[in-house]
DNA sequence: ACCTGAACACCGTTCAAGT
DNA sequence: ACCTGAACACCGTTCAAGT
């Protein structure tokens, strides 16, 4: 017979969401989730089919919340360069506040990333960014090549291989404006 | 009373190290390396401090492999630039051939990471050659942003990040000459 | 329809006991 | 000095039983 839903599908992500980032991946049990919620551990199945599907929806919502944050700093700035400029602080700052989930959604062998499908429809606009520095042909490889000294940077940051000295902050802005300055020259229009 | 030795620290680490590689990090528990060599979990403990101790003693042995493999390509072809890429190729091969144990080197949140000090040393000839192209005082921003390039690079490949097709060999050689162009332009000594 | 208690097979780790 | 069996507290997951 009917049972009031005590917790929906969301909140439970959420929820998982936020005990990841708070505690590491490590300490966050699904007893532990249920336990946050009110609830036991084995309640969780009737709203995820097991951990990993948990986790997976939980790097979908930090992959959106990441891309929200990008396209809202592509409108700084006037001019390619500067919005590019932006989009990647933006990028930066987001894996700063967020360095364990981040950090989970682009971790390999273990199949927790979100569709493909998903991933190539929110890059696109950044794409398009790219082919007005790099041209049409070449914005895919010259995409790729950003993502990577992005996602590159602030994983190393993160995992304290940066640590010998200097301002990282200006250090980041010199790697970028060297990257982004060579697909102009190498791969221009 | 004495007890003939059955294995030694170093034939554990290589165990672990192959186990891990071939099955995945998630599929070695210490009770599967110990039946590997013959013995119980608990004898582990003889050599190891912990199931952590093992793996951060792995990562050291992945971490010396691969500069090894770098400083061995590093001697490929004449001319800073010529052998700048042949030590990126060398890095991405290292990656494809060993993309488990690369990726738990580089993953943050779970003090996996070898001491820094190793990492420090094992990286200065490969500043001294970015000091050949981006000048002595920019030479620690240029070798971060080539690491940083290349661990993103690779990562997200193997994290099945770049499946919309093209040729990634070329793609790949296209951004490190991008990167290495743009930073002799705007690091220049 | 949703939640629970009890149980399953696993895990890392400890430790007294064996050789 | 090294190895083992038994035990501990945990884990993800299943399922019959409750409302």
């Amino acid at each position: 017979m009917p049972y009031p839903a005590q917790i929906d599908r969301d909140t439970l992500i959420e929820t998982a969401r936020q005990l990841v980032e708070q505690h590491g991946i490590e300490q966050v049990s699904l007893r532990l989730v249920a336990e946050t919620l009110g609830i036991k551990a084995p309640s969780l199945y009737h709203h995820v089919s097991s951990k990993n599907d948990l986790l997976r929806a939980v790097n979908e919502v930090t992959q959106k919340r990441l891309f929200a944050m990008l396209y809202t700093a592509m409108h700084d700035g006037d001019g390619a360069t500067a919005r590019l400029l932006a989009v990647c602080h933006a990028y930066r700052a987001f894996a700063h506040q967020n360095p364990v989930t981040y950090t989970l959604v682009y971790t390999p062998q273990l199949d927790l990333h979100p569709p493909a499908a998903e991933q190539e429809k929110a890059v696109l606009p950044l794409q398009a960014l790219m082919a007005e520095l790099a041209g049409e042909a070449n914005s895919l490889t010259a995409l790729r090549g950003l993502l990577a000294l992005l996602h590159g940077w602030v994983t190393l940051e993160l995992a304290g291989q940066f640590r010998r000295g200097g301002d990282l902050d200006v250090a980041f802005a010199e790697a970028i404006r060297a990257y982004v300055a060579g697909i102009t020259l190498v791969l221009s229009p």
